[in-house]
DNA sequence: AAGACGAAAGTGGTTGA
DNA sequence: TCAACAACTTTCGTCTT
Protein backbone atom coordinates (compact mmCIF):
# COMPACT_ATOMS: atom_id res chain seq x y z
CA UNK A 1 0.00 0.00 0.00
CA UNK A 2 1.12 3.44 -0.77
CA UNK A 3 1.34 6.33 0.85
CA UNK A 4 -0.98 7.84 -1.24
CA UNK A 5 -3.60 5.42 -0.94
CA UNK A 6 -3.05 5.78 2.90
CA UNK A 7 -3.90 9.39 2.57
CA UNK A 8 -7.20 8.13 0.93
CA UNK A 9 -8.20 6.49 3.80
CA UNK A 10 -8.15 9.29 6.21
CA UNK A 11 -9.27 7.50 9.13
CA UNK A 12 -7.43 4.44 8.70
CA UNK A 13 -4.04 3.93 9.58
CA UNK A 14 -1.44 1.17 8.04
CA UNK A 15 -0.44 -1.47 11.18
CA UNK A 16 0.89 -4.21 9.01
CA UNK A 17 2.49 -5.93 12.35
CA UNK A 18 4.79 -8.73 11.82
CA UNK A 19 3.68 -11.92 11.12
CA UNK A 20 0.12 -10.75 10.55
CA UNK A 21 -1.36 -12.19 7.40
CA UNK A 22 -4.99 -11.95 6.35
CA UNK A 23 -6.14 -15.70 6.41
CA UNK A 24 -8.65 -15.23 3.74
CA UNK A 25 -6.78 -13.52 0.81
CA UNK A 26 -3.04 -14.25 2.40
CA UNK A 27 -2.61 -10.18 2.29
CA UNK A 28 -0.47 -8.73 4.69
CA UNK A 29 -1.71 -5.17 4.57
CA UNK A 30 -3.75 -4.86 7.67
CA UNK A 31 -5.47 -1.88 8.68
CA UNK A 32 -7.03 -0.17 11.60
CA UNK A 33 -10.06 1.63 11.51
CA UNK A 34 -10.39 4.23 13.65
CA UNK A 35 -13.85 3.89 13.46
CA UNK A 36 -14.27 0.85 15.04
CA UNK A 37 -10.73 0.25 16.58
CA UNK A 38 -11.07 -2.87 14.65
CA UNK A 39 -7.83 -4.78 12.41
CA UNK A 40 -8.98 -5.36 8.72
CA UNK A 41 -7.63 -6.41 6.04
CA UNK A 42 -7.41 -3.53 3.39
CA UNK A 43 -7.41 -5.93 0.36
CA UNK A 44 -10.86 -7.87 1.34
CA UNK A 45 -12.40 -5.95 4.39
CA UNK A 46 -11.94 -8.98 6.94
CA UNK A 47 -12.05 -8.29 10.10
CA UNK A 48 -8.88 -9.38 11.45
CA UNK A 49 -9.19 -8.60 15.29
CA UNK A 50 -10.82 -6.47 17.64
CA UNK A 51 -8.35 -3.55 18.91
CA UNK A 52 -5.25 -2.02 18.31
CA UNK A 53 -6.09 0.41 21.10
CA UNK A 54 -3.67 0.33 23.81
CA UNK A 55 -5.66 -1.05 26.40
CA UNK A 56 -3.38 0.47 29.67
CA UNK A 57 -4.68 3.90 31.22
CA UNK A 58 -4.44 6.71 29.18
CA UNK A 59 -5.81 9.26 31.83
CA UNK A 60 -5.17 10.60 34.85
CA UNK A 61 -7.72 10.86 38.05
CA UNK A 62 -7.65 13.52 40.27
CA UNK A 63 -8.84 11.36 43.51
CA UNK A 64 -9.57 8.15 44.58
CA UNK A 65 -13.32 8.68 43.88
CA UNK A 66 -12.52 9.78 40.39
CA UNK A 67 -10.25 6.62 39.82
CA UNK A 68 -12.67 4.16 40.55
CA UNK A 69 -15.63 6.01 38.72
CA UNK A 70 -12.87 6.06 35.59
CA UNK A 71 -11.37 2.63 36.20
CA UNK A 72 -15.35 1.27 35.92
CA UNK A 73 -15.80 3.29 33.27
CA UNK A 74 -12.87 1.63 31.41
CA UNK A 75 -12.74 3.46 28.34
CA UNK A 76 -9.22 4.41 26.86
CA UNK A 77 -11.43 6.42 24.03
CA UNK A 78 -12.56 9.73 25.51
CA UNK A 79 -14.01 13.03 23.85
CA UNK A 80 -12.53 15.01 26.86
CA UNK A 81 -9.18 14.84 25.31
CA UNK A 82 -7.44 15.90 22.00
CA UNK A 83 -8.09 12.98 19.71
CA UNK A 84 -9.83 11.86 21.64
CA UNK A 85 -7.10 10.47 23.41
CA UNK A 86 -5.67 8.60 20.31
CA UNK A 87 -2.85 11.33 19.12
CA UNK A 88 0.52 9.98 19.87
CA UNK A 89 -0.79 6.51 19.32
CA UNK A 90 -0.28 6.11 15.50
CA UNK A 91 1.29 2.86 13.54
CA UNK A 92 4.41 1.44 14.02
CA UNK A 93 5.66 -1.11 11.45
CA UNK A 94 9.12 -2.75 9.94
CA UNK A 95 7.10 -2.76 6.26
CA UNK A 96 7.85 0.75 5.61
CA UNK A 97 10.52 2.76 5.45
CA UNK A 98 11.89 5.21 7.85
CA UNK A 99 10.97 7.80 5.44
CA UNK A 100 7.48 7.00 4.59
CA UNK A 101 6.78 6.91 8.68
CA UNK A 102 8.56 10.32 9.12
CA UNK A 103 6.12 12.06 6.28
CA UNK A 104 3.28 9.94 7.64
CA UNK A 105 3.92 11.44 11.33
CA UNK A 106 4.05 14.45 10.15
CA UNK A 107 0.85 14.10 7.80
CA UNK A 108 -1.02 12.86 11.59
CA UNK A 109 0.30 15.68 13.25
CA UNK A 110 -0.96 18.21 10.48
CA UNK A 111 -4.45 16.89 10.57
CA UNK A 112 -4.41 17.05 14.53
CA UNK A 113 -3.50 20.82 14.30
CA UNK A 114 -6.12 21.89 12.01
CA UNK A 115 -8.44 20.01 13.81
CA UNK A 116 -7.70 20.13 17.29
CA UNK A 117 -5.51 23.13 18.02
CA UNK A 118 -8.43 25.13 18.38
CA UNK A 119 -10.38 23.09 21.14
CA UNK A 120 -7.38 22.34 23.23
CA UNK A 121 -7.74 25.59 25.43
CA UNK A 122 -11.25 24.73 25.89
CA UNK A 123 -10.36 21.19 27.18
CA UNK A 124 -8.04 22.31 29.69
CA UNK A 125 -10.34 24.69 31.39
CA UNK A 126 -13.42 22.10 31.10
CA UNK A 127 -10.91 19.74 33.42
CA UNK A 128 -10.12 22.31 35.70
CA UNK A 129 -13.62 22.65 35.71
CA UNK A 130 -14.33 19.67 36.41
CA UNK A 131 -12.33 19.06 39.41
CA UNK A 132 -13.36 21.88 41.63
CA UNK A 133 -17.01 21.11 40.69
CA UNK A 134 -16.25 17.43 41.23
CA UNK A 135 -17.93 16.54 38.08
CA UNK A 136 -18.15 12.51 37.30
CA UNK A 137 -16.69 11.57 34.34
CA UNK A 138 -19.37 10.90 32.42
CA UNK A 139 -20.55 14.17 33.06
CA UNK A 140 -17.24 15.70 31.63
CA UNK A 141 -17.37 13.40 28.24
CA UNK A 142 -20.64 14.71 27.73
CA UNK A 143 -19.21 18.29 28.08
CA UNK A 144 -16.38 17.50 25.82
CA UNK A 145 -18.66 16.20 23.03
CA UNK A 146 -21.21 18.80 23.20
CA UNK A 147 -18.03 21.35 22.77
CA UNK A 148 -17.09 19.47 19.82
CA UNK A 149 -20.45 19.68 18.48
CA UNK A 150 -20.58 23.62 18.80
CA UNK A 151 -17.05 24.16 17.38
CA UNK A 152 -17.85 22.00 14.52
CA UNK A 153 -20.66 24.01 14.00
CA UNK A 154 -18.69 26.93 13.96
CA UNK A 155 -20.75 28.45 16.77
CA UNK A 156 -17.84 29.32 19.25
CA UNK A 157 -16.12 31.77 16.55
CA UNK A 158 -16.31 34.88 17.62
CA UNK A 159 -17.45 34.14 21.18
CA UNK A 160 -16.05 34.06 24.42
CA UNK A 161 -14.22 30.67 25.04
CA UNK A 162 -14.82 31.18 28.57
CA UNK A 163 -18.77 31.03 28.33
CA UNK A 164 -18.96 28.54 25.75
CA UNK A 165 -17.01 26.00 28.11
CA UNK A 166 -19.10 27.22 30.79
CA UNK A 167 -22.59 26.49 28.86
CA UNK A 168 -21.49 23.32 27.65
CA UNK A 169 -20.65 22.10 31.38
CA UNK A 170 -23.85 23.02 32.51
CA UNK A 171 -25.65 21.27 29.75
CA UNK A 172 -23.71 18.31 30.44
CA UNK A 173 -24.62 18.58 34.30
CA UNK A 174 -28.42 18.80 33.32
CA UNK A 175 -27.99 16.10 30.76
CA UNK A 176 -26.14 13.55 33.28
CA UNK A 177 -28.78 14.72 36.17
CA UNK A 178 -25.43 16.08 38.22
CA UNK A 179 -27.19 18.52 40.90
CA UNK A 180 -25.23 21.90 39.70
CA UNK A 181 -25.97 25.08 39.50
CA UNK A 182 -25.98 27.65 36.94
CA UNK A 183 -24.81 30.01 39.67
CA UNK A 184 -22.05 28.20 40.89
CA UNK A 185 -20.37 27.00 37.15
CA UNK A 186 -20.80 30.71 36.29
CA UNK A 187 -18.90 31.81 39.57
CA UNK A 188 -15.96 29.23 38.46
CA UNK A 189 -15.55 30.81 35.86
CA UNK A 190 -15.32 34.45 36.32
CA UNK A 191 -18.54 35.00 34.45
CA UNK A 192 -22.50 36.11 35.36
CA UNK A 193 -25.16 34.26 35.48
CA UNK A 194 -26.71 35.91 32.75
CA UNK A 195 -24.29 35.26 30.11
CA UNK A 196 -24.11 31.46 30.80
CA UNK A 197 -27.38 31.29 30.58
CA UNK A 198 -27.59 33.33 27.24
CA UNK A 199 -24.74 31.50 25.74
CA UNK A 200 -25.99 28.37 26.96
CA UNK A 201 -30.08 28.68 25.35
CA UNK A 202 -27.57 30.10 21.82
CA UNK A 203 -25.77 26.50 21.13
CA UNK A 204 -29.13 24.70 22.32
CA UNK A 205 -31.08 26.22 19.95
CA UNK A 206 -28.44 26.03 17.32
CA UNK A 207 -27.49 22.82 18.27
CA UNK A 208 -30.75 21.24 18.65
CA UNK A 209 -30.59 19.67 21.15
CA UNK A 210 -33.03 19.18 23.88
CA UNK A 211 -32.20 19.69 27.47
CA UNK A 212 -35.24 18.65 29.80
CA UNK A 213 -36.07 20.81 33.04
CA UNK A 214 -34.06 19.15 36.36
CA UNK A 215 -35.93 17.35 38.48
CA UNK A 216 -36.26 17.63 41.96
CA UNK A 217 -35.04 14.33 43.18
CA UNK A 218 -31.42 15.22 42.22
CA UNK A 219 -31.20 17.82 44.85
CA UNK A 220 -32.10 16.15 47.52
CA UNK A 221 -29.64 14.17 48.35
CA UNK A 222 -27.19 17.54 48.00
CA UNK A 223 -29.34 18.97 50.88
CA UNK A 224 -29.41 15.97 52.74
CA UNK A 225 -25.60 15.15 52.46
CA UNK A 226 -24.82 19.11 53.26
CA UNK A 227 -27.05 19.25 56.07
CA UNK A 228 -26.22 15.83 57.28
CA UNK A 229 -29.51 14.14 57.69
CA UNK A 230 -30.82 10.85 57.76
CA UNK A 231 -31.65 8.51 54.99
CA UNK A 232 -34.88 8.28 56.30
CA UNK A 233 -35.81 11.98 55.02
CA UNK A 234 -34.32 10.74 51.64
CA UNK A 235 -37.31 8.51 51.09
CA UNK A 236 -39.69 10.74 52.45
CA UNK A 237 -38.68 13.29 50.21
CA UNK A 238 -38.59 11.63 47.40
CA UNK A 239 -42.12 9.97 48.28
CA UNK A 240 -43.09 13.25 48.34
CA UNK A 241 -42.07 14.40 45.73
CA UNK A 242 -43.55 11.83 43.32
CA UNK A 243 -46.64 12.38 44.45
CA UNK A 244 -46.16 16.00 43.33
CA UNK A 245 -45.86 15.45 40.35
CA UNK A 246 -48.41 12.82 40.08
CA UNK A 247 -50.50 16.32 41.21
CA UNK A 248 -49.21 18.57 39.01
CA UNK A 249 -47.41 21.04 41.35
CA UNK A 250 -44.01 20.75 40.76
CA UNK A 251 -44.44 21.91 36.75
CA UNK A 252 -43.12 25.11 36.45
CA UNK A 253 -41.90 25.61 39.78
CA UNK A 254 -37.72 26.05 40.49
CA UNK A 255 -37.08 22.21 40.94
CA UNK A 256 -34.54 22.63 43.61
CA UNK A 257 -37.42 24.68 45.37
CA UNK A 258 -39.23 21.72 45.73
CA UNK A 259 -36.58 19.67 46.83
CA UNK A 260 -36.39 21.86 49.53
CA UNK A 261 -39.94 22.17 50.34
CA UNK A 262 -40.15 18.29 50.64
CA UNK A 263 -37.29 18.26 52.69
CA UNK A 264 -38.46 20.04 54.78
CA UNK A 265 -41.65 18.35 55.22
CA UNK A 266 -39.67 15.38 55.44
CA UNK A 267 -37.74 17.24 58.28
CA UNK A 268 -41.07 18.25 60.33
CA UNK A 269 -42.76 13.93 59.72
CA UNK A 270 -39.37 12.74 61.65
CA UNK A 271 -39.07 15.32 64.08
CA UNK A 272 -35.90 16.93 62.79
CA UNK A 273 -35.33 20.20 63.44
CA UNK A 274 -34.32 22.20 60.31
CA UNK A 275 -34.64 25.66 59.98
CA UNK A 276 -35.92 26.70 56.65
CA UNK A 277 -32.69 29.16 55.98
CA UNK A 278 -30.47 26.19 56.23
CA UNK A 279 -32.65 24.10 53.54
CA UNK A 280 -32.72 27.33 51.62
CA UNK A 281 -29.28 28.03 51.54
CA UNK A 282 -28.21 24.18 50.38
CA UNK A 283 -30.33 25.17 47.11
CA UNK A 284 -29.96 28.15 46.26
CA UNK A 285 -33.20 29.59 46.97
CA UNK A 286 -35.00 32.23 49.34
CA UNK A 287 -36.85 30.86 52.95
CA UNK A 288 -39.95 32.09 51.16
CA UNK A 289 -39.72 30.02 48.34
CA UNK A 290 -39.32 27.16 50.87
CA UNK A 291 -42.09 27.86 52.61
CA UNK A 292 -44.43 28.21 49.72
CA UNK A 293 -43.05 24.71 48.41
CA UNK A 294 -43.63 23.53 51.77
CA UNK A 295 -47.09 24.89 52.42
CA UNK A 296 -48.34 23.49 49.18
CA UNK A 297 -46.77 20.05 49.96
CA UNK A 298 -48.29 20.29 53.51
CA UNK A 299 -51.87 21.08 51.97
CA UNK A 300 -51.91 18.61 48.71
CA UNK A 301 -49.08 15.75 49.06
CA UNK A 302 -49.42 15.34 52.81
CA UNK A 303 -52.99 13.88 52.54
CA UNK A 304 -52.09 11.49 50.17
CA UNK A 305 -48.77 10.56 51.76
CA UNK A 306 -50.35 9.80 54.90
CA UNK A 307 -53.33 7.85 52.96
CA UNK A 308 -50.23 5.56 51.49
CA UNK A 309 -49.14 4.79 54.74
CA UNK A 310 -51.90 3.47 56.37
CA UNK A 311 -53.91 1.33 53.63
CA UNK A 312 -51.89 -1.02 51.85
CA UNK A 313 -48.51 -2.93 53.28
CA UNK A 314 -45.55 -1.46 51.43
CA UNK A 315 -45.29 -2.87 47.86
CA UNK A 316 -41.98 -4.07 46.76
CA UNK A 317 -41.41 -1.26 44.20
CA UNK A 318 -41.01 1.84 46.64
C1' DA B 1 -33.70 36.06 70.66
C1' DA B 2 -34.43 33.24 66.82
C1' DG B 3 -37.35 31.03 63.79
C1' DA B 4 -41.75 30.74 61.30
C1' DC B 5 -45.25 32.95 58.80
C1' DG B 6 -47.58 35.90 55.46
C1' DA B 7 -48.31 40.26 52.87
C1' DA B 8 -46.71 43.55 49.59
C1' DA B 9 -43.80 45.32 46.21
C1' DG B 10 -39.95 44.53 42.98
C1' DT B 11 -37.29 41.59 39.50
C1' DG B 12 -36.04 38.87 35.39
C1' DG B 13 -37.70 35.57 32.16
C1' DT B 14 -41.39 33.53 29.23
C1' DT B 15 -45.32 33.77 26.25
C1' DG B 16 -48.56 35.23 22.96
C1' DA B 17 -50.49 38.90 20.12
C1' DT C 1 -41.39 44.04 19.64
C1' DC C 2 -44.14 44.82 23.53
C1' DA C 3 -47.32 43.94 27.22
C1' DA C 4 -49.23 40.55 30.30
C1' DC C 5 -48.08 37.04 33.35
C1' DA C 6 -46.33 33.58 36.71
C1' DA C 7 -42.77 32.45 39.81
C1' DC C 8 -39.28 33.94 42.70
C1' DT C 9 -36.94 37.45 45.69
C1' DT C 10 -36.58 41.10 49.00
C1' DT C 11 -38.27 43.37 52.78
C1' DC C 12 -40.80 43.89 56.78
C1' DG C 13 -44.12 43.37 60.57
C1' DT C 14 -46.24 39.97 63.57
C1' DC C 15 -46.67 35.66 65.90
C1' DT C 16 -44.62 31.45 68.16
C1' DT C 17 -41.23 28.76 70.60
Amino acid sequence: MSLNSFKKLKSRVLVTEEGEVCPKCGSKEIIVDFDSGELVCSKCGLVIGKSIFMEGRDWRSFSTEEFRERARAGAPVTPARTEYGLDTKIAYTKRISWRALTSLRRSQRYARTRREKNIMPALIKLRAAAERLDLPTHTVEDAAKLYRMAASKGLVKGRSVNAMVAAVTYAACRRTEVPRFLEEIASFFNLSEKEVGRTFRFIFRKLKVKIPPPKPEIYVSRIVSKLRLPQSVTIKAIKALRIAREIGITLGREPAGAAAGAVYLATQMEGISRTQKELAKAVLVTEVTVRNRYREFLEKVMPILKEEAESPPPSMED
